[in-house]
DNA sequence: CCATTAACCGACCACTTGGTCGGTAAAGTC
DNA sequence: GACTTTACCGACCAAGTGGTCGGTTAATGG
C-alpha cells in the first residue's frame, strides 16, 4: 500500500491543498481568505496553486461535497433504514456526530455557507435535502408514539440538529472527550432531557 | 414624543444605517459586504456613508454591542441571580431566547464573528464572559441535584446554548411560532428531553 | 540521453476594496 | 439674509483581489 510511483515532478496531493486551504477558510472565512495567502501557508505561489485547481470555487466545491457525502452516507446506513422509527433516528444523530467530529473542517466549513455562489447554493440544496430526511423521521417517531407530540415535530427536528451541528463551535477532537462519548452525551441530554432523571430509570 | 427637532439638514438616522447595514452583513457575510454596496442599499454615496460612521468596523461593532448588552441585561435581571440554580438557568435560557427573537440579526452576526478583528476579538471575548457565567449557572444545578451529572456540567451548558444559538440559524419571527412558544418548546426539549413523557409527568 | 509528464514560478491584468478630500445642498437659528 | 450645522456627492487613491500566461525545473520511462 506504498505511493504508487506517480509521473512527474512530486509536489502536493490535492488532499493536502483541500487540508490547508479548509483550515484556512474556517479560520478567517472563506471571502477573507486571499488565494494568495492560501499560497503563502502552502510554500508555494499562486500560479502553481492554479496548476491544482481551477478555482477558489472549486476548492470550496470538493470540501463541501466531502462534508455532505458523509452525512449522506449515514442516511444509507442499515441502522438508518430498519427498525423503529427513534432508533434510526437516533442512528442518524450518532452518525453525524461520527462524521462532524471525523470530518470536522469540513462539516464546519458545510455549516458557515450562506448562498453567496452556485457552489454554495448546490450544497445549501443538499443540505435542505438531508434536512428533509431528518424531518420525516422525527415525523415518524411521533406518529410511533416514541417522541413528544406536544412541540411540532418540524422544530424538534431543527432543535436536535441545531444542537448536533452547535458541536462545530467548541468540539475538538484530540482532546479527553472522544467522538462516542460526545455522540453519548448528546444522545442522553437530547433525548432524555438534562434534568436529573427520576430513581429507577435505566439508561 | 415627536421627534425632537434636530438641527441642519435631514437623513438617516444611526439606527436606520444599522438595520440596513446587519442585513446585508447577514446575508452576504460582513466580509463580503462592500461599503459600496451598503451605500446603494441605502441610496446613498459612500462618501456618504462616511460621514455617518468612521468605517465598516465600527458599524460591526455597534451591531455586536446591541446583541451582547442585551444577553448581558437578562443575567443581571432577577430571575437570574436569585433562588435554586436551575431555575435561573432556565431564565437565561428563556431571556435568552427572548433576546434572540428581539434582536435576530444583531445576535446572528454576533455568533458568526470569528475574530478577524479587534472589533470581532472584543465581542468574542464578551461571548466567552457569557458562556462562564451559564457554565457556573449549570455547574451549581448540577450541585443542588436538579441536573444530570453524567454528564460533564461543561458539555451541557455548551450542548444547551448550542441549541438556543442554533435558532439563529431558522427562526424568523412573525411567522406561527411566537417567540414565547419557541422558548416553551425549547425548555421543555432541552429540559425534559424529546422522548414521550412517562405517564404522570407534571408539565 | 532524451522525450514526456507534472509541479512550479514571476510578472502581469482588469477590477474591486476600504477610505479620503474638497466642495455643495438643505435645514435650523438669529 | 447671514451664519451655522448637518447631510450629502463625485472623483480619486493605494492596496489587494481572483485569475492568466509564458517559461523553467525536476522527476519517470524508454
Amino acid at each position: 500500500m506504498t505511493t504508487p510511483a506517480r509521473r512527474g515532478r512530486p509536489g502536493h496531493s490535492l488532499d493536502s491543498l483541500l487540508t490547508v486551504a479548509v483550515a484556512a477558510f474556517n479560520e478567517r472565512g472563506y471571502e477573507a481568505t486571499s488565494m494568495d495567502e492560501l499560497a503563502a501557508r502552502l510554500g508555494l505561489s499562486k500560479s502553481a496553486l492554479y496548476h491544482h485547481v481551477s478555482g477558489k470555487g472549486e476548492l470550496l466545491r470538493i470540501a463541501l461535497d466531502r462534508a455532505l457525502d458523509g452525512l449522506f452516507a449515514v442516511t444509507r446506513e442499515a441502522g438508518a433504514t430498519a427498525g423503529p422509527a427513534i432508533g434510526r433516528l437516533e442512528h442518524v444523530v450518532r452518525g453525524s456526530v461520527r462524521v462532524l467530529a471525523t470530518e470536522l473542517p469540513f462539516v464546519t466549513l458545510l455549516l458557515r455557507v450562506r448562498g453567496n455562489s452556485d457552489v454554495e447554493r448546490a450544497a445549501l440544496e443538499r443540505r435542505r435535502e438531508f434536512d428533509r430526511i431528518v424531518s420525516d423521521l422525527v415525523a415518524a417517531a411521533v406518529r410511533e408514539g416514541s417522541v413528544r407530540d406536544d412541540v411540532d415535530p418540524a422544530v424538534i427536528g431543527r432543535l436536535l440538529f441545531g444542537t448536533v451541528n452547535s458541536l462545530t463551535e467548541w468540539y475538538r477532537p484530540g482532546g479527553p472527550l472522544t467522538g462516542d462519548a460526545l455522540a453519548d452525551a448528546l444522545v442522553r441530554a437530547a433525548f432524555d432531557g438534562l434534568r436529573t432523571p427520576p430513581p429507577g430509570t435505566a439508561g
